[in-house]
RNA sequence: GCGGGCGUGGUGGAAUUGGUAGACGCGCGGGAUUCAAAAUCCCGUUCCGCAAGGAGUGUGGGUUCGAUUCCCACCGCCCGCACCA
């Protein structure tokens, strides 16, 4: 519960905070100590973009956006430990960010090096991969640079194989998420070796696939690697190719379509086993970041090797064979990448894929030409930003003693509040004091550092501060050593890597240098869907443009099959139900509803129909049953008569039915399905007579439905004459001897087909039951006198006759 | 291209280990109530058929007494990653 306080709660708040309240009503009326906080993460763009474009001060509109939000989830009734709330721009809390920081930084987690970074040059700022569109800052529109800048990073590739093998046991995140991280963190072995060149020069290169070096037919390097770069210097048609294999585009439609592109330098490379001369290009498909930036190309069994080797008439050998037998086949226009047996491959003919892998790497290493190596895919995190809005980074430049962590008694390094917006750049920067310090070690002057935090550090530990607020700490080790890992960690798909990684790597960073205990931090996720809605348009086709102009839900009007421009004749385009939007104007917003339908019923929506890791379409039918619902219950409720005698068996069995269910289905985040539980038992004591039983029916839903609609069950509560309030009440005790019917329905089957059902004893035999069976007047018709072959009997469920 | 997920009425979706497909909600149709409407209540609502009956969970096959569920092939949609060597 960490929102961006944007300015207004929007309906996938409301859906995820209504699980968790659910959930932490319910676990608290089952006796468990529950800690449901919430808080914000306060630091970030949006507030700075505001800033500029309405000359606000970020800090006064994150600190309103908080309390009108804060409002809103009151009015929602959200039973949140609001005694545990704060921003991630107290200074108390990035204080303690800044200590943990350094305390990382002294234990060399944390470093800096001149890394390549997207630079919008109007907004004069740093941008995110993500906030880069088609070469343009997503703001400013200007065409972006690469620049090289000193960045902080954070040394997450020193936990990746820890990052990875955790995820081994994170048995309740979705298969899905944990799978997404493990390609995230890209975990490769094979081998490194180097090439000798007819230059003087060595290459190395990495590849999985040692098995098929045999196979190597040519050696390509990327367009920035050092013996690129250095034939450039004496050679334009090397450097015009290189730019040109810079100039592809970079959207993953362009990446897919490129062709593969060489340039032959005639530098020829040895072949370590064969003595082989190979020769050496310049290739646009590999990529200087990963691995060496140089690879050995086997055609034959990679496609991409295989379609460069076809453009430029390199050969192409076979080195694994399926069939040994063929091994000098011709290939079918493909490389082949599958298993088989190695061939063409001196000392290797004959083995398996993984014992010539191993085998190749042995010989290497026991040679000395080359090492078993592991490659990683995860890069250490950069943690700069040229921003106001965010924590300072804790260090001071100087001159003589380089770079100089604040004292932690000088903690927190707070924000200036004077500052303008009206030109672009670091507000912090160009400030006329605030970067001015003394050295902390020698006294002298020297330059704060100017970059802050990525707000990712923010919400990577942000979860331990709710544990417990000190003032001198970050965090009390024994009350996060009580309350994580968090139980029940609900949100978005969208945070499956960056979000739910660094906080995975924060508390494996905090715990490896003894701050706490805990090496997980979220021991089951859970990811919900999206609030959806059909989106209303009209286009209008120019001669050279095509413009959209979409419509939000309350300007239009549904009359008969057709929907229109309120107040008007003008159609409207249905479109998709899609995700809620501002630019698609599909929003419902959450106030409006409640101010018409109640909380209660708004919550009841959130909670209906959809399973809530799938997508909820909004619609006013739908709001508007669940409101009708609400009035249902209340008139049920208010036939309540404490005094009421006589029983109704059956009844009582529903209930407490529907008690156990509800509670299963809740535990199992099936809200849906708890929801479907509760009309049925509302729809069966409405039908009931008045009774002790009816009574009971109805005390036990007050109780069922008072996770979710808080507001009508405590008004319930009281009026019925209960004890303070419901939501101190424990979940309503089960009898294990009504969860059984004695009774019920047995199926008749002719060749599996229904032909009749009967009503049997609950626990009847095997033969009771075929005997019931037999004497059903529609499956004798069915059988029509033939030989019965066999009978099948399933207790309690069916009888099946087979001729 | 690689990886993952999903296909059930008009619609959102239910359906223990393979055992009565369509619970429950929405919508729709009919009726009651009302001067009328709203609200409420009752009945109906997978498709074909007057009925008996038949068909039916994306398509085609398979295993089984019995398949939404298991296996194989295919089609469609969605999501993630992507020249990762």
């Amino acid at each position: 519960m960490f929102p961006y306080p944007s300015g207004r709660i929007h309906m996938g708040h409301v859906r995820n905070y209504t699980m968790g309240d659910v959930l932490a009503r319910y676990q608290r009326m089952r006796g468990f100590e529950v800690l449901h906080p919430m808080g914000w993460d306060a630091f970030g763009m949006p507030a700075e973009n505001a800033a500029m474009e309405k000359g606000v001060h970020p800090g006064g509109w994150t600190r309103q956006n908080i309390a009108q939000m804060k409002a809103q989830l009151q009015r929602i009734g959200f039973a949140l430990d609001w005694t545990r709330e704060f921003a991630t721009c107290d200074p108390e809390y990035y204080g303690h960010e800044q200590a943990l920081f350094a305390d990382l930084y002294e234990a060399g987690l944390v470093y800096r090096k001149e890394s390549t970074v997207n630079w919008d040059p109007v907004d004069m700022t740093v941008l995110a991969n993500e906030q880069v569109i088609d070469g343009k800052g997503w703001r400013s529109g200007a065409e972006v640079e690469k620049r090289k800048l000193n960045q902080w990073f954070l040394k997450i590739t020193d936990f990746a194989e820890d990052l990875l093998a955790g995820l081994e046991n994170l048995e309740d995140w979705p298969e899905k998420v944990r799978l997404m991280q493990e390609n995230w963190i890209g975990k490769s072995q094979g081998l490194e070796f180097s090439f000798d060149l007819s230059n003087g020069e060595r290459v190395p290169v990495y590849t999985t696939r040692p098995d098929t070096i045999f196979g190597a037919s040519f050696v390509a390097v990327a367009a920035d690697h050092p013996v690129a770069q250095a034939l450039a210097m004496n050679n334009c048609d090397v450097a015009s190719f290189i730019a040109r294999c810079k100039k592809g585009g970079t959207t993953a439609a362009e990446l897919e379509t490129a062709e593969k592109l060489g340039f032959d330098t005639e530098i020829s490379a040895r072949h370590p086993l064969t003595g082989a001369e190979l020769p050496v290009y310049i290739a646009n498909f590999v990529l200087m970041d990963y691995g060496t930036g140089a690879i050995m190309g086997v055609p034959g069994h990679d496609q991409r090797d295989f379609d460069f080797a076809t453009k430029y008439a390199l050969p192409i050998t076979r080195v694994v064979a399926s069939d040994p037998a063929r091994a000098d086949d011709p290939f079918k226009g493909e490389a082949e990448a599958g298993d088989g047996v190695i061939v063409n491959s001196g000392f290797l003919n004959g083995m398996s894929v993984d014992d010539a892998i191993q085998a190749v790497i042995t010989r290497a290493e026991g040679e000395g030409w080359g090492t078993g190596r592991t490659v990683w895919r995860l890069r250490d995190w950069g943690v700069s930003r040229q921003r106001y809005w965010g924590t300072p980074i804790p260090f001071i430049h100087c001159e003589a003693c380089g770079v100089v962590p604040v004292p932690k008694d000088q903690l927190p390094v707070t924000l200036p509040d004077d500052v303008s917006f009206d030109i672009p750049g670091n507000p912090l920067e160009r400030h006329p004091t605030w970067k001015h310090v003394d050295c902390p070690k020698c006294g002298r002057a020297a330059l704060r550092e100017t970059d802050t935090l990525d707000t990712f550090v923010d919400s990577s530990w942000y979860f331990l501060r709710f544990a417990s607020q000190p003032a001198d700490r970050p965090f009390d080790p024994e009350e996060v050593a009580k309350w994580m890992p968090v139980q029940h960690y609900i949100g978005g798909i969208e945070h499956a890597i960056l979000h739910l990684l660094y906080a995975r790597f924060w508390t494996r960073a905090l715990a490896h240098i003894g701050k706490i205990t805990v090496q997980e931090p979220f021991a089951a996720l859970f990811t919900q869907g999206m609030v959806t809605h059909e989106t209303y348009s009209q286009s209008t086709f120019g001669s050279t443009s095509h413009r959209t102009e979409y419509f939000s839900p309350d300007e239009v009007e549904r009359r008969g099959n057709v929907t229109y421009i309120k107040g008007t004749d003008e159609p409207v385009l249905v479109g998709r139900v899609i995700k809620m939007s501002k630019s698609k104007k599909n929003v419902v917003d959450p106030d409006a509803i409640i101010a018409r339908h109640g909380a209660d019923a708004v919550r009841w929506f959130m909670l209906s129909d959809s399973p809530p890791e799938r997508d909820l379409p909004w619609s006013d039918a739908g709001i508007e049953g669940c409101s009708r619902f609400v009035q249902r219950l209340w008139r049920l409720f208010s036939a309540y008569d404490a005094g009421a005698v006589g029983e109704d068996k059956s009844l009582d069995r529903k209930t407490h039915q529907t008690i156990a269910a509800v509670a299963a289905d809740i535990e199992a985040l099936g809200f849906n399905k708890a929801v479907a539980r509760i009309y049925e038992l509302t729809g069966a004591a409405e039908k009931s007579a008045p009774s002790a039983s009816r009574s009971a029916a109805i005390r036990a839903l007050v109780h069922m439905v008072a996770p979710m609609m808080p507001h009508l069950a405590e008004e319930v509560w009281a009026k019925i004459g209960g004890e303070g309030l419901i939501a101190d009440a424990p979940w309503p005790a089960v009898d294990p001897a009504l969860l059984v019917d004695d009774e019920v329905t047995i199926a008749l089957q002719h060749m599996g087909k229904l032909r009749d059902t009967i009503t049997a004893p609950k626990g009847a035999s095997k033969d009771a039951l075929e005997a019931l069976a037999l004497a059903s007047a529609n499956l004798q018709r069915s059988i029509d006198g033939a030989p019965v072959r066999k009978v099948i009997v399933v207790p309690d469920r069916l009888v099946n006759i087979v001729t």
